[in-house]
DNA sequence: TCCTCCATGTAAAAGGTTACATGATTTG
DNA sequence: CAAATCATGTAACCTTTTACATGGAGGA
């Protein structure tokens, strides 16, 4: 029954993750969080209050993050995993990647892997890579397909506009091959040293 | 007044504006666009009902849409574009794509390229190529120029989600600059066959 | 007749955006 | 003291998602 419980509570958006990895780098609070968003040249969300002091509210509720109501200077709220929301990301983080996020979700994805490294052995990073990697390319191919058989109904912006698409994975593919390389490398590179 | 009542009526989702797109290619029903969501590998959208139809309702009540309740066999309700809706979505499709445009609405602005060909002169999607080109690129820079100065603090995953944005722009970019010689070379080339 | 697809919708709930509200604390 | 900034929030609105409801047409 807990096990079912904590796999319906998976479901969270792509920003509630944003702040539980952020989270769980080092105690914030609602308005550490509303500047790292505003002023970081990343992570497509909004410094909006009305999105993240809910969002926040929303993880509290179901028992992933605590407030430490700071008491010296001003009033601030910091925010701070449970042992339960600890849980809950690591799952998260956890998952490989399946077609439907690559195709649907890259945010997330994104997301996920970047706080990886932290949270997670190396070898996470690599396998979730080559799942990446995998469905990348696959999708490529079946989008190749379907531009073979209809290119010649579309416009010729309507072509390059699909085009775009293509690369786009395809390009998402080259660098997760790439950066699987590189993480391999790394994890055997400095150990062999002298 | 006009006027601005037209430049308030401006903001419509992407959604919206693929609907608009298709509709503006041919007469469509709600249950006509549901599929070219489901059955067409493109469009980020859903085939929900509760998206679709509200938001036909919604560019109806705006007058840029009417229907057509078709009266042999079936019951149907075919949309089309009113005089009024197809000035919007002309204009909608001229304007040259901002940085933020870019950054944030990536999405409207291949929808928008997509249907460029068939409403606009050809030098229109040139141009909006060269804007676009040259604001992904300069996002490029930026992001390069913050990578280089926080680098140093991310973990290794860390840097390789942020060099995947980097590497996205600069593929966008690089479609933007082929597709901008292909569109000049086609308008160029076959007049001067012979 | 029954079942399946065609076709249109509604209802409830959740999430995000925008704009506004409210104080406390530095800084000039 | 005034202004800016820190910090937390609320309210209204809009869009989307999910799930359900409805009914006709055509074929087995």
């Amino acid at each position: 029954v807990a096990a079912c419980a904590d796999a319906v509570d998976f479901i969270v958006s792509a920003l509630e993750l944003a702040l539980l990895g952020l989270v769980s780098q080092a105690p914030r609070s609602g308005y550490d969080l509303r500047r790292i968003f505003a002023h970081t040249p990343f992570s497509h969300f909004s410094d909006s209050p009305g999105a993240i002091y809910p969002a926040l509210r929303r993880l509290a509720r179901k028992g992933w993050l605590m407030a430490d109501s700071a008491q010296g200077g001003r009033r601030r709220r910091l925010f701070r995993l449970t042992a339960a929301g600890s849980r809950a990301w690591h799952a998260r983080l956890g998952r490989e990647p399946t077609r439907d996020d690559v195709i649907w979700r890259l945010d997330e994805l994104m997301i996920r892997f970047a706080f990886m490294g932290e949270a997670l052995p190396p070898g996470r990073a690599v396998r979730f890579l080559a799942a990446f990697e995998r469905h990348a390319r696959a999708h490529v191919e079946e989008l190749r397909g379907y531009y073979a058989q209809h290119a010649a109904n579309m416009s010729e912006t309507g072509r390059l506009a699909f085009e775009s698409g293509i690369e786009s994975y395809l390009s998402r593919a080259e660098w997760a091959e790439h950066a699987r390389a590189r993480l391999e490398a790394g994890a055997r590179g400095p150990q062999r040293k002298s």
